[in-house]
DNA sequence: GTGTCATGCGTAT
DNA sequence: TACGCCTGACACG
């Protein structure tokens, strides 16, 4: 379940097993076996992440683009690897390396124009850090009338955050997430921002997402936070706020749980 | 074994 | 706003 550390983490890892191999894939399930066919043997010349996006680019200019979407799970294992699972899309390999590929919304060859395209229709992924990544976010938000919870899992607006990071983020900085977009103040617009590109950054070199400062739960560091702690808001509906005990509330966004603390995020 | 739910998104209505 | 798609983990019996 991805978020877009998760597929930028992917992409670092797939790097160093596969970047400049040749590499064979196939298709268990059947479902991709035209691609597989046409990726067999070929050399794969990058790896790169964007947003939740994964993308290989081959020697031939054939992209192979990966959504996961809600389900798709990726598995990297060293040879001798274990049988892949029956609904594997995605069976790619080297002598050493393995990986295998499960319940993608996307597993499909592109031309480099489509790549193009995708990218054109993503906002700024703060994974990138790009230049200019504060500005095209503020710019994005500052045209939508909906509310804040609701544009920061539009991929047009930022491209990478998903139900967790949403939460969380407007948790941390106190924001309500029915507060309307254009309504949220630059300097938190701006905090926004910078804490995503610090938490998603997080995310990706531990390999999961923990907000959660320690001191608040009385320990020192990240590693000592137990399974269940990592999370302010996150799923915990009906349980007392990690900050202030105050009871926290759910509801529902166009069909996507987010829950927040009515003390730390007060209402305007 | 069955049922439910999930860190997503595109398309139709 | 509703529905379809995609898989697997976990709760419950």
């Amino acid at each position: 379940m991805p978020e877009g550390h998760v597929l930028h983490r992917q992409a670092r890892l797939q790097r160093r097993r596969f970047a400049g191999e040749v590499v064979r894939t196939a298709s268990p399930q059947g479902r991709f076996d035209e691609g597989a066919a046409r990726l067999d043997g070929q050399t794969v010349a990058e790896i790169r992440a964007i947003g939740k996006h994964l993308i290989y680019r081959f020697d031939s200019d054939d992209h192979l683009h990966i959504h996961l979407g809600l389900f798709g799970k990726f598995r990297l294992r060293r040879q001798p690897a274990p049988e892949p699972s029956p609904n594997c899309r995605l069976l790619l390999w080297t002598d050493t390396d393995e990986l295998h590929l499960a319940g993608p919304t996307a597993c499909e060859v592109l031309d480099p124009g489509a790549i193009d395209a995708l990218e054109a229709r993503l906002g700024p992924d703060p994974i990138a850090r790009p230049a200019d990544g504060a500005e095209r976010f503020a710019a994005r938000l500052a045209t939508r009338s909906i509310p804040i919870g609701k544009a920061l899992l539009d991929q047009k607006v930022i491209a990478g955050l998903g139900n967790v990071y949403r939460a969380e983020l407007l948790f941390l900085l106190g924001i309500h997430p029915f507060v309307p977009s254009k309504e949220v103040l630059a300097h938190e617009v701006d905090a926004l921002w910078d804490l995503s590109v610090i938490e998603l950054v997080e995310g990706e070199r531990a390999g999961k997402i923990v907000t959660v400062d320690p001191a608040d739960l009385g320990r020192t560091r990240r590693s000592e936070l137990g399974r269940g702690e990592k999370l302010y808001v996150y799923k915990r509906h009906n349980r007392p706020c990690r900050r202030c005990g105050t009871t926290v509330v759910a509801a529902d966004i166009d069909g996507r749980n987010i829950w927040w603390c009515p003390s730390c995020q007060p209402e305007r």
